[in-house]
DNA sequence: TGCAAAAATGTAATCGATTACAAATCGAAA
DNA sequence: TTTCGATTTGTAATCGATTACATTTTTGCA
């Protein structure tokens, strides 16, 4: 069927336009080199032959591949699904394409990356969860690289991250301004590094306020629906039910609210909860979600402009960015 | 700091193992062509010098990229995502890469991908959306591409779909089993195959089961949250409400609930509301959603085996796939 | 007009693999 | 031990661009 012709390379256009092959190389590349009368002759020449660059043949011989990995632990989480978008959006107008791996929460995975940069098939790294770095960082040694959304304690990597500690503390002081005193928690995987501030900015708060923290509020959480309606569940069963839910992400706030209606009770009348992302769903939820907003597209942005930069040489503006998140009060929370 | 060392090519390991690069690349391609023996030896020099082969020279000897490029209308659109979660996973172990290009719903860089091609920069196309397809079908020609989601009519392209005609027809049917009679429809952007195939399934089922098709129970949207709510703040403005809602996404579903709730009615109670596509936050809606469930990751998967057979010029099992999708009732509709 | 410097263009080496073809080695049968 | 065919390995051309360096053309100015 596809009668596969031949695609035109530089030569031909050369010919066609009666200049040389350099000629045409910078005409493309850096057309301000080239005599305006010669230039139009090529472009003509270019669009006649319907030539377009290979790009293959480019990359071997610049070893530049106008590329970036981005190392994803799931693409189809919401969150990361968002972050995502900014980066795609930074990188298509500064002329790089982006390439994806799902690792699939895999540690094993998450570790080949480092060879994409290697074989030369990429310029630059995003990782958008740093856990296992540490690991791999030895072999990253010079290749550009940003980290997303996790600061990866003690690499010394250019990132780009939510101030959680700060979100944190913040809400939890709403909480505590509109009356709650017992305040429960729930947690996500303990190795994260987000997890991890989230939790120091909510005990912050307490204790800033000479609030106790009492340990039987704090329950473990893996960011998913199920976990929050788990740990719902399991505070609704203590002697004193807790009066807020602070649940460190929206799924687990939705989650939560579940397990509240479920056992015939409801939010915000019997207890208030509140989750941290603002997903997109946070605000149609049913009562919408009292939440921490955090600029997801412009988490991608930032960092990929940071690693824009990195590539080319330029000196980042900044090579720790910490972007402010936003408390969204809504109709999960009541003050007491 | 990164003291950027020569990585060692297939020269290095040539020498280093005392064979031929011809050997090298033929040990590290097509072992079974070398003798154990030498094999080894050139394992050992990999190994020994840290070898990773230089994929822009494979790529512009080859004519071979090992790398597919999906053109998404959005990334961050929980649909998508997941779909190009089930795509990178088949991609994967089959030794391809995944490029993604969001052309954030602009028709205009939907073209431009036919470019990748031609570029030499990606072996084949996956069409998240193949809308604007038809105007670039012609300069594909050639190229393995595969359409996902949306059937692009006459255009003879291979394609994975959701049978969304025959599920939206057996929605409709389920709520009319439960004694509605007046079932609004809220329906997807006009230009969408894939809306209008579910209309054709909602309108069948009426047709079916002698009930008219009322013109005023029709409302447009366009699969967003805030669309959902405005139609069902027009339906409930109609002099005779109706008893169902079945928005053709689950987000406009759940904005019908919304609306339902602000006007103080609820949903099962005054009005049932089914949605389509089960995502993940169907279930933990509140009430939960009633939809219709498609294989979003198998769709994904589905597509990129086929692109795959395509590439390396396999005849794939089937050139159109049409997947069953589940209805999924839960507690946003009722019996009548 | 003549001449030096600047600008524009051309020649050809180069990036690092793959692979057609040739050469060498091996093994089995006679 | 030959000998022929099958296996294994090696040599070197090739993919299509970029770019250092050489050469030509243009420009500005005396």
């Amino acid at each position: 069927m596809g009668e596969r012709l031949q695609r035109p390379k530089i030569d031909d256009v050369a010919r066609r336009a009666g200049v040389s092959t350099a000629t045409v190389s910078r005409t493309l590349a850096n057309p301000e080199q080239v005599k305006p009368k010669t230039r139009d002759a090529v472009m003509q020449a270019v669009r006649e032959t319907g030539y377009v660059l290979n790009v293959a043949a480019r990359n071997l011989r610049t070893s530049r591949t106008h590329a970036v990995l981005a190392v994803v632990p799931d693409v189809s989480n919401i969150f990361f699904s968002q972050v995502l978008q900014g980066i795609a959006a930074t990188l298509r107008p500064a002329g790089y394409s982006l390439i994806i791996a799902d690792t699939g929460n895999d540690p094993e995975r998450e570790r080949d990356h480092a060879d994409f940069v290697r074989a030369g098939r990429v310029d630059g790294l995003l990782l958008l969860n740093g856990r296992l770095l540490s690991a791999a960082t030895g072999e990253l040694a010079g290749a550009p690289t940003v980290s997303l959304c996790e600061r990866i304690p003690g690499s010394g990597l250019p990132h780009v991250e939510t101030a959680n500690r700060e979100a944190a503390r913040a809400m939890t002081e709403r909480l505590i301004e509109q009356g709650h005193r017992r305040i429960a928690y729930v947690a996500g995987p303990a190795a994260n590094v987000l997890e991890h501030d989230r939790f120091a900015g909510y005990r912050e708060a307490l204790e800033a306020h000479g609030l106790p923290l009492d340990a039987s509020l704090v329950r473990p959480g893996d960011f998913s629906i199920r976990a929050g309606e788990d740990a719902a569940h399991a505070l609704l069963a203590l002697p004193a039910r807790p009066d807020a839910i602070f649940a460190c992400n929206d799924a687990m706030a939705m989650g939560a609210i579940r397990a509240l209606t479920a056992a015939g009770l409801s939010a915000p009348r019997d207890v208030s909860v509140a989750g941290f992302d603002d997903i997109e769903f946070a605000a149609a939820y049913n009562p919408s979600l009292t939440t921490v907003r955090q600029a997801r597209t412009e988490i991608g942005a930032r960092a990929a402009a940071m690693l824009v930069d990195l590539i080319e040489g330029r000196q980042p503006a900044s090579r720790e960015i910490r972007l402010p998140a936003e408390i969204v009060m809504r109709d999960s929370t009541r003050a007491r």
